[in-house]
DNA sequence: TGAATATATCCGTATAAACGGATATTATGC
DNA sequence: GCATAATATCCGTTTATACGGATATATTCA
């Protein structure tokens, strides 16, 4: 990060609604599978992935390959932490958000198909 | 601000170079006018009053009228600090944005325009 | 009222984003 | 090696964004 267009890029990531609901989803979870998200929110795999892809490009999330399976999980260790914190409870009182916290949940009452 | 739309609308406002850099002067001065970012930046008045009301409509901004002139503030009020604080690090780091406020304080030793 | 000035908006064009469906890539297990 | 499964990338289309230049609006002052 040391150009500005580096930083437009970055905040670009929060400026589609669902890289956000992502990215809500990963700060209440410590790691989600792109099984997991395909499963939980309404919306194709191909879509899914590239958000995800955007999401890492732009500084937001790591991954690392387990099997088939991708996992991904927040750049905490190089995102500032009143981002991170304020987006939560910003986020938190979102509806669309909510209800993915809660399909999340219900989800994970069964097993998840990238532990089966 | 209550659905995932408003928070998409008010982060893409931080997806525009120009927009970044605009915020950074408003985070580093109490007040300015729209005379002011035309001098200071290199780029059109249309582009400039442009972007303004799109960082006004996004939430970051606010202005008011004096005669003739436009005035633009940060929307410090509404806006979590911890946002501001973080991008003003941020942002300080950025070499455009030094040259800006290096341009900035140029400009201010000379009376502004919109004090004649 | 009318000229002058500051700012906002409109218009046309060029570039970028988002999307679904199809295809390609990567890894597993037989 | 081959079938299967998970994920990533490609392709074509639609919609949004950014921009400069021109025009419209708002305010001041003579």
């Amino acid at each position: 990060m040391t150009s500005i267009e580096d930083y437009s890029q970055f905040f670009k990531a929060l400026s589609e609604p669902m890289r956000l609901r992502i990215l809500y989803l990963l700060l209440n979870r410590e790691d989600l599978c792109v099984c997991d998200f395909v499963a939980v929110m309404q919306a194709g795999q191909s879509l899914i992935s590239r958000h995800l892809a955007y999401l890492k490009n732009a500084g937001w999330v790591k991954s690392h390959r387990e099997g088939t399976w991708m996992h991904y999980q927040l750049e905490t260790s190089l995102l500032p932490s009143s981002y991170l914190e304020t987006l939560k409870e910003q986020l938190a009182n979102v509806e669309s958000c909510q209800q993915d916290l809660l399909a999340l949940e219900a989800y994970e009452t069964k097993e998840r198909q990238c532990n089966l």
